[in-house]
DNA sequence: GCCCGAAACAAACCTCTGTTAATTCACCTA
DNA sequence: TAGGTGAATTAACAGAGGTTTGTTTCGGGC
């Protein structure tokens, strides 16, 4: 079965086997991070790529008035850092949601890959233009929606990223939040998450416990909080 | 004098002779667009990358109540529209804010730059890597700040993208927002817009007359605003 | 089974930001 | 110079979401 890296560059770009093969061994020997854990803090200059092989991660600042404010949600096959190798300094943190396995890449080791291989750089530039498509999709939905709105919309979106790697059954799936992490997402208090989330199961939109989700019928859930899913799709077939 | 898409990649790579002469023709011959105009328009299949030359643009979504939320501000040297070599059609708008230059460039040669130049795909990758930096201060902008502090914040940054190409001049610069447009950038309503930039007046952290922007003590409203210029600087050098 | 801390739930109260609408100002054109 | 349009300003009021506090439930360890 190939590894999450190579199903994602996949859907953006034609890889040869050889190409494959390299992903493949970058997987290597992944660490283990426990629940909780920073995997990389905000000032580090890491050494290392860090990638995500398994479980969830979380990008995320701190404000000096201890807030927290969540920027991405980083599945398997995702990196941690590729901006440190311009920018070379975190500007922000990455903690394991739940338990997790990292591959530790060397910098040069890409540097390197990258120079060698260009369908490999060129598959990285549009996995991080996609990147981008998620993050304004984020900023639309902070700064233009109800906080009712707003949690269904990441809802949705949790859907369909799940749904995409084959991780939802019977409109369920697995949603490792609290919900203060629901919170940092989506620029709201716990508190009144909860409230939200007390009327989406009112109205039947949303059933939550244990840490799973149901979603009954999640066309009319991504009707009422406007959630259009083509910025997630690479229609793209490469023209070679 | 370098154009700007030269100036912008020049401080995320080495290019060589031959790379500048070709970014340089790109820009030849860019259209005039009328202030308010758009470039392009949500569900638009582009067939040429349109490039900034002259003049500022937005990216823009509008939502089916009506509502605007920009994403991003555009000044020359930015490209509009890179994501639609994977996503292919476009999620969002584009429009001159005032009156702009135009490249279009067909896509057809920036695939085939790119895959003669890997220098110049790795720059743009970079260039890419930047803007999400600036995306995810965006956000972190919107979901954790007072309306206050947010609009400190958004002017602290563009005091330093205009200082950063030499606009500024006196602590002063040219800012072609209406409130209007500072408000679909922060998520927030005109009317709010306008009693924050009061207070700030009040404060003597702005002066603001005229679309001409003076921050008499940038360090204060720099300290004030939370505001961190670290996701601005590429302090990469090329290990060549 | 019991205990503990964290997460979820609830209620009262408060404040920031939105809404609406009227007034003034700036700029453009006839 | 007058008239017109969009932007900025101001004010009164409303409502969404924050704050604080307390209670209940959940999950893991013993």
């Amino acid at each position: 079965m190939a590894n999450a890296l190579t199903r994602k560059l996949e859907r953006v770009a034609d890889l040869t086997a050889g190409e494959r093969e390299v992903l493949e061994s970058l997987c290597d020997r992944p660490r283990i991070i426990r629940a909780g854990q920073d995997i990389l803090r905000e000032g580090d200059r890491p050494e290392h790529l860090h990638l995500v092989v398994e479980g969830w991660a979380i990008r995320y600042n701190i404000l000096p008035n201890g807030a927290r404010q969540i920027t991405a949600y980083l599945i398997p096959g995702d990196f941690c850092d590729l901006h440190v190798l311009v920018l070379e300094q975190m500007d922000h943190s990455i903690a394991a949601l739940g338990p997790a396995k990292i591959a530790y890449i060397p910098k040069a080791t890409v540097n390197l890959l990258t120079r060698q291989l260009p369908e490999l750089l060129q598959a990285l530039w549009w996995a991080t233009l996609v990147d981008e498509g998620v993050l304004r999709a984020w900023i639309v939905n902070m700064g233009r929606r109800s906080a009712f709105k707003r949690a269904g919309h990441l809802m949705c979106g949790m859907y369909e990223r799940m749904n995409n790697v084959g991780l939802v059954h019977g409109n369920a799936f697995s949603l490792p939040l609290t919900q203060r992490e629901i919170a940092d997402t989506l620029g709201l208090t716990p508190v009144h998450i909860g409230r939200v989330i007390s009327r989406l199961r009112k109205e039947g939109l949303i059933a939550l416990q244990k840490k799973e989700l149901l979603i009954p019928d999640i066309e009319r859930l991504k009707a009422i909080s406007g959630f259009d899913s083509r910025y997630l799709h690479p229609e793209h077939v490469r023209v070679n």
